[in-house]
DNA sequence: CTTGACTATGGTCCTAACTCCAAGGTTTAT
DNA sequence: ATAAACCTTGGAGTTAGGACCATAGTCAAG
């Protein structure tokens, strides 16, 4: 049995995460000394490291305690982990199109502008975002 | 000259917003009456539209508010502002980054489940999320 | 037995960009 | 003149995921 700053240490996190995850409801200590002092187990880590490994595939908090949830139930199956990550999958996607249409706006941008030492009241980028970005756009692929 | 609420209804945002604006800098009236009520013209509208512009191309409030302080200088010039719009561009092209490499990790958790309705404890992908998944996406977080 | 490392609780603070609320003063329309 | 609609300031709340802090109790080593 590992204290909290073993646990913290070996899963790259500290201390004050794992109490944030404890009252988030993600992760419990197995028992407690008698001067309060929480205890983990193995187990404890690997949940850690699952925790932190969900993260990095672009999960919630929530979306976690979900999947954990989904793990402690005995009806749930595999297959609604998958719709799970599936779910997850197409908020990512949503999420890069956004992204992907910013991009391309300010590629638009950047386009217009010939990179002269103009004075900046002849700034086309400022310009453009003065009026609507959308209609210059247009204006430039029409002409 | 117009009200804060005509202002407001002219650029479709809140009062609120109009006012935490001000406050952080981006958007002051032009005067005041004698009772205090903020007083904007044209230009006002013009920043306001500036800022929500600035916004939809990915440009967080503070990016703006260095956009707007360019615009009041009298030494920068255009290529200033093309070298905003490139830097936010190539942030947010890492993002993307990141996001993608997300995505994908999903594609592959998603890819080992077949879909067959067999148990929990079978499921691939939380074993998969217990193991060391992220490697591939270590250092990626952060963008 | 004391020092230093560790832990507990409960609290505030942080970013971002607002949103909502309270309590009151002002303006406008009828 | 009075009600509706507007405006003011100030402050708190929201989401997410912690970081940091003070104060105090605990444990192991020298």
């Amino acid at each position: 049995m590992h204290t909290i700053g073993k646990l913290a240490r070996d899963a790259h996190v500290t201390t004050d995460t794992v109490r944030y995850y404890e009252k988030a409801g993600l992760l419990a200590p197995v028992t407690k000394t008698s001067s309060g002092y929480r205890l983990y187990d193995e187990e404890a880590l690997r949940r850690l490291r699952f925790i932190k490994q969900a993260q990095q595939s672009g999960f919630s908090l929530s979306e976690i305690s979900e999947l954990l949830a989904l793990k402690n139930s005995d009806e749930a199956c595999c297959k609604d982990v998958k719709s799970v990550a599936i779910a997850k999958k197409l908020q990512l996607e949503h999420k890069i199109k956004a992204l992907q249409v910013m991009s391309q706006a300010l590629t638009e941008l950047i386009a217009i502008c010939n990179a002269e030492a103009r004075p900046l009241d002849e700034c086309p980028i400022l310009a453009a975002l003065e009026t609507s970005l959308a209609k210059q756009v247009k204006g430039e692929r029409n002409a």
